[in-house]
DNA sequence: AATTAATTACGTATATTTACTTAAAATTTA
DNA sequence: TAAATTTTAAGTAAATATACGTAATTAATT
């Protein structure tokens, strides 16, 4: 028999890591060496049992798996993460995999799926589910619909505080700027991203981990 | 050996409904005799092979999980619904309750105290996570905070809308009512969550797995 | 049958947001 | 240093949201 393959679970739910853990576990290749809770716990864990899987939720509390996952594949470019999310979204699997990570799956893949993407990576493969595969290619296809622009950091701070529900004057005293620049910013967020108002900015921010 | 207790898993997420089955799989008392994706197929397949208990995921694709709880618990009272949700409020988990649910759960909790629960239902006993059973508790001790006021199905059903970034135009339009009703219905909600725009509104209806 | 609650809708007024343009100053990158 | 990007800010308009009050109709409950 071959040596089995070590994995790391990465989740703020507990039911889910138990959950993750069970199914993996009813496979005799692949033993979960550890679960974790938040980003922090996840880099801890990895630097010192060395696991050759990572399965990251992208959804961690007070934190989002991003920054995690690049540590880890910078520090350890051993491990190979595999992002899990609820959000299935093109620009955030990008970010995902340019931070390093080696797969992406959605939780409407099957035990089947997670196993086959865990042994891809294992042969150094990159591994996306069949949905979010799908999704990429319909974006390729939509060139009337252009790529995501990513926000610049001031812009992402003014997302997050418009998220809360300041308004621009609000903001404006908040940070020391004229409301008339909150109001550009605000105005240049929305075409950026393509979003209609506030209201739905609010609900992109909270996916994206913003907030 | 007693007689296995009959169990259906309610989630949209197919690698959610695995894990479940296979955790309750582990105890030999337990059989998951089916899983349901959505509100529709949970009552369709309640009637038919008659569960003991049902564990129904709040946040269902195109529907929530209170109507079908209603339905089923109306229909087929031996039925016993526990509630499963990411999000943990009060006044989700009072209107769970009201509509004949005999659990809650968060993902929060163990795999033990989800077959702790399994078994108190069975045993006619009501059954809250002791994370939830907390939070009821320290809601009645806040007596400076007045109880967040009960949104209508109606209210409900607009703050949705507005959440996913429609005008008040648009959401007229869309469901066959003035303008200025809904108007009125916006300005009631934010009242009566005071909330001060739809920025906020939208982030908070996110947080109690309205949309 | 009577009361209460929910849904519907309008009037009036103010505040805020969104749309689009232009552009200078500051900062970063090549 | 030159070029590109980001941050800053204002002009002008139109659209939308928010604040309150009033009130008829319908549905649910007592």
């Amino acid at each position: 028999m071959t040596e089995e393959i070590k994995v790391l679970i990465v989740d703020d739910h507990q039911l889910i890591r138990e959950a993750w853990t069970a199914i993996l576990q009813m496979t005799n290749r692949i033993k979960v060496i550890g679960t974790a809770e938040t980003a922090d716990e996840a880099y801890e864990v990895c630097s010192i049992f060395r696991p050759e899987v990572v399965l990251m939720d992208i959804n961690l509390k007070n934190s989002n798996g991003f920054d995690a996952t690049e540590k880890i594949c910078n520090s350890l470019p051993k491990t190979r993460v595999i992002g899990l999310s609820l959000h299935d979204d093109v620009a955030l699997v990008k970010k995902f995999l340019s931070k390093g990570a080696k797969g992406y799956l959605s939780k409407n893949t099957s035990r089947e799926e997670l196993v086959a993407a865990i042994d891809a990576v294992m042969n150094d493969k990159i591994y996306l589910a069949a949905d979010i595969k799908e999704k990429f290619i319909n974006q390729i296809i939509d060139t009337d619909k252009p790529a995501e622009k990513e926000l610049t950091n001031k812009e992402i701070e003014i997302v997050t505080l418009i998220s809360q529900g300041f308004t621009s004057k609000e903001i404006a005293e908040k940070i020391f700027i004229s409301v008339r620049t909150v109001e550009t910013h605000r105005h240049n967020i929305l075409k950026k991203l393509n979003i209609p108002n506030a209201a739905l900015l609010s609900s992109w921010a909270k996916d994206k981990g913003y907030i």
